[in-house]
RNA sequence: GCCCCCGUAGCUCAGCAGGAUAGAGCAACGGUUUCCUAAACCGUAGGUCACAUGUUCGAAUCAUGUCGGGGGCGCCA
């Protein structure tokens, strides 16, 4: 809004010194430094050539123009030329009306036009318990949403179940045979490939105390199918269980079985076949992905007649395609990257625009416990799971140390960190500013000193560098917002607010802010710690983390 | 061999759609409480932004290459 204002004036300037832009995309930006004024911009530098001036002297041209505007405090030329403008306190006084008013509305916009977009993630097999990669994909996944949502894009979340084929099989029979030691049968060898988690032993105990051993009388054919559907209801439930307790929600829970009962398979095939790019070779029906930038062909149908996990995963884009989605979000894990290619291919041989998918891969996780890496092996059935890590962690803190990193990032999570309760874990930090802010209204109206409304008059008494720093901090708040759902970096909301935290803290021990000797004073001070309460409890909510009013 | 991610302070990491003097937290050291929540604050110290070349007014940021670390490359999913 600021930005646009100078931007705006920029232009009328240009045109009114009759100057060219060669560049329009100039940058408005904050500077680092204080001296360089509230905001600064290029402009100069980019297009001093095509006006056939020194950059200092178009700025010059320039300044000459816009310090006549009553907005600005100041307008300068600085460094190789720079145009600095320093903001009256007028227009400070305003911009904190304005967060005041929209309370905890402030930052959200129209920015994603509707924009219809899927966010596919976690989307973990159901062989198992949600593991921790599956505890950060839920907690970008949800993130993501709800800022995109803010920023008036119009998002979805589905979770792809992929509860058909190969992996699904083996689990039956891993079910299967802690079934029958149940039934004191010896197993000698439980195979490799085999899911070796107590999580089935579990399973096959409750299917035990249901069915008994009326299994044993059924052919081992429907005695399997019977296996396979009990184990995938029970593992749905309990990742669901676990994606409720961490707060997050799907749109759509996309299940491949269903899929392939419909029959989508056989359509994605004979779009392929329709596409000609298809052929057989060795009892194999190929997708020749070459022709589409792919390293080597790809198999469809192997030659025992089974199709690939390719083909319904090419199925299962194509859908999301029909439904008309503007942007396709895949959130994947670190070892998914090589799919990539294939699936790319598959996209532009049926002529749908590989522009709208985008990948985000999240990279590993090491948990660390007092400084120790965290073993874990998945063969052997040890694994730290998400529940595992909530009931030692807390949603809030896990949350919170899940969207701090950049995804493509590795991600080291200590443990002990997580669990502490000082300045030294960010999230109590932040937390900790909201509950503190909660408190100081809730004396302050006790003692009677809460303003009721606002008055622009008693605003102007916040003229503190500290006080003018956070209401510059809040004004890019929506600058923030707009940028990360663009970039889809939900991290760097996480520092955002423990930065206006950390700027709130330094206030604090500052000055005092509920004072009766100074009544007005205390009333502007109020009011900029209300909205300095909201924003820290927009972008909580936004990263699904609480705001407590108490600690 | 090919592909993806990472390399910034002792440690964990921001900053990267190019901008002015590279930031934060932790750890280290030294301080702050008759005062609105000390779950906090202040101060000191700490850097060849892995390396090289290029692009340009300007590079931690972009490009190419090298080195180092992690992960991935089946008619498994």
């Amino acid at each position: 809004m600021i930005k646009n204002k100078i931007i705006s004036n920029l232009k009328e300037a240009v045109n009114s010194c009759d100057l060219e832009l060669e560049k329009a995309e100039m940058s408005i930006e904050i500077p680092h430094n204080l001296e360089h004024g509230d905001f600064s911009t290029n402009i100069a530098l980019l297009n001093a050539k095509i006006n056939n001036l020194k950059p200092r002297e178009m700025a010059e041209k320039l300044v000459a123009v816009l310090s006549k505007k009553r907005d600005y405090k100041s307008v300068e030329v600085a460094g190789p030329g720079f145009i600095n403008f320093k903001l009256a306190n007028s227009l400070y006084v305003s911009i904190l009306e304005e967060i005041l008013k929209s309370g905890m509305n402030y930052g959200s916009s129209d920015y994603g036009k509707g924009k219809k977009v899927l966010l596919e993630f976690v989307s973990a097999n159901p062989t198992g318990p949600l593991n921790v990669v599956s505890a950060r994909a839920a907690a970008f996944g949800d993130s993501l949403y709800h800022i995109m949502k803010f920023c008036g894009f119009e998002p979805f979340r589905e979770f792809y179940i992929n509860d058909a084929g190969n992996q699904v099989d083996i689990l039956a029979e891993s079910l299967e045979l802690r079934y029958r030691e149940l039934h004191g049968e010896r197993i000698d060898e439980f195979p490799p490939e085999a899911y070796h988690g107590e999580y089935i032993k579990d399973l096959a105990i409750l299917l035990n105390s249901l069915e008994g051993n009326k299994l044993f009388h059924m052919t081992e054919k429907d005695r399997l199918k019977k296996m396979r559907n009990f184990a995938l209801e029970q593992i749905h439930m309990m990742q669901m269980e676990s994606l409720t307790k961490f707060g997050v929600e799907f749109d759509n829970w996309m299940s491949e079985k269903k899929m392939r009962k419909e029959g989508i398979l056989e359509e994605a095939l004979s779009y392929l076949a329709e596409a000609k790019c298809t052929y057989e070779n060795e009892d194999a029906v190929w997708f020749a992905s070459t022709k589409f930038g792919d390293i080597k062909d790809r198999v469809l149908i192997k030659s025992d007649g089974n199709p690939t996990y390719l083909v319904p995963d090419i199925a299962y884009h194509i859908t999301k395609y029909q439904r008309g989605f503007d942007v396709i979000i895949d959130v994947l894990g670190p070892d998914h990257h090589a799919h990539v290619s294939k699936l790319e291919a598959a996209i532009k041989a049926l002529n749908y625009d590989p522009a709208k998918l985008e990948i985000v891969y999240l990279q590993h996780i090491n948990l660390f416990d007092q400084g120790e890496k965290v073993k874990m092996s998945k063969r052997a059935g040890k694994i730290v799971t998400m529940d595992d890590l909530i009931a030692e962690v807390g949603c809030d803190a896990a949350r919170y140390f899940f969207l701090d990193r950049k995804p493509s990032a590795h991600l080291n999570f200590d443990l002990e960190l997580a669990k502490k309760k000082s300045s030294e874990n960010p999230v109590y930090y932040i937390q900790y500013a909201h509950a503190r802010i909660s408190s100081i209204l809730k004396k302050a109206k006790k003692e009677k000193i809460l303003p009721t409304k606002m008055d622009p008059k008693v605003l102007k008494k916040l003229n503190k560098t500290a006080e003018l720093a956070i209401i510059k901090k809040m004004m890019s708040f929506p600058d923030v917002l707009n940028t990360l759902s663009d970039v889809r970096e939900p991290h760097r909301l996480a520092n955002y607010v423990f930065d206006l935290a950390g700027m709130f803290h330094k206030y604090y021990s500052k000055y005092k802010i509920a004072d009766p000797k100074h009544i007005e004073l205390s009333q502007a001070r109020l009011h900029l710690i209300t909205a300095i309460k909201n924003v820290i409890a927009i972008s909580l909510q936004l990263m699904g983390i609480s705001a407590p009013t108490k600690m």
